[in-house]
DNA sequence: CCGCATCCTACCGGATACTG
DNA sequence: CAGTATCCGGTAGGATGCGG
């Protein structure tokens, strides 16, 4: 009784008829709890900057540091510390300090953040076509 | 001179790799441009409630009223209003009001909105798959 | 030096009451 | 019914400080 209609594999672009289809094919139970996980990865990624740092690992092509991002993106220590804070507790990225002088601090995106990738890609592609 | 590398049409679930080559592609003005309508997307989606109430809408298939998405999602008016109000200036959502009594106003996902439904499904999906 | 914690200010979002 | 007005708590932003 686990979860007899776990999605196999993450298919980038699902259509929404096929997740509509998945919503209607799940109990109330099953789809409360789906439900619950949207709202959650919506209340994460529904914050400042948090696509935007998101994106930047999504084009970066090794770990970046504190500093990288916030350079490229110029936001606030604050906030930005904050962002990668809930990105690592949330498990999307993985946070690797090395004891040197001067310190280094690492942020890999983790598999479950590859895995949103393709997120970021669509709306690079929307952007393209439905710019002003 | 104008778009000769516009993208022909909206692809769901472009994979990284295609959008990071189409980024290189871009001279630094074009690659500015499209960086500015990301933000200014990212910022729009950024905010309390705004994928929730693309999802809301993704999942409908009738034009919504206030009160539906103010009923489904529980949030306050005041900032349903605003969401609303942001959502119908970008384009995204067609706002009409009849002038009955009592009154109705129908919200419809217009077709750029349409388009960034796969953003939706595709958190759906992942969360489907990476939820605790 | 770099990564963050602190302090403070401004604005945003939540709850409730109220109007056309 | 579809919002607006009002009040208030929380969160983001900017500058600065500090620990490793």
């Amino acid at each position: 009784m686990d979860e007899p209609r776990e999605i196999p594999d993450l298919e980038p672009g699902a259509s929404i008829e096929a997740v509509r289809a998945l919503r209607e094919s799940l109990d109330r139970e099953e789809r409360a709890s789906l439900e619950a996980s949207v709202e959650t990865l919506f209340d994460l990624l529904g914050r400042a900057h948090a696509l935007s740092v998101l994106a930047v690992f999504a084009f970066a092509d090794r770990p970046l540091r504190f500093g990288d991002i916030e350079a490229t993106l110029g936001v606030a220590p604050n906030t930005l510390s904050t962002r990668l804070s809930e990105l690592t507790d949330c498990g999307l990225l993985e946070r690797r300090a090395y004891d040197e002088s001067p310190p280094r601090v690492e942020y890999t995106p983790t598999p479950k953040a590859v895995a949103l990738f393709p997120v970021i890609g669509h709306c690079y592609r929307w952007a393209a076509d439905y710019a002003p």
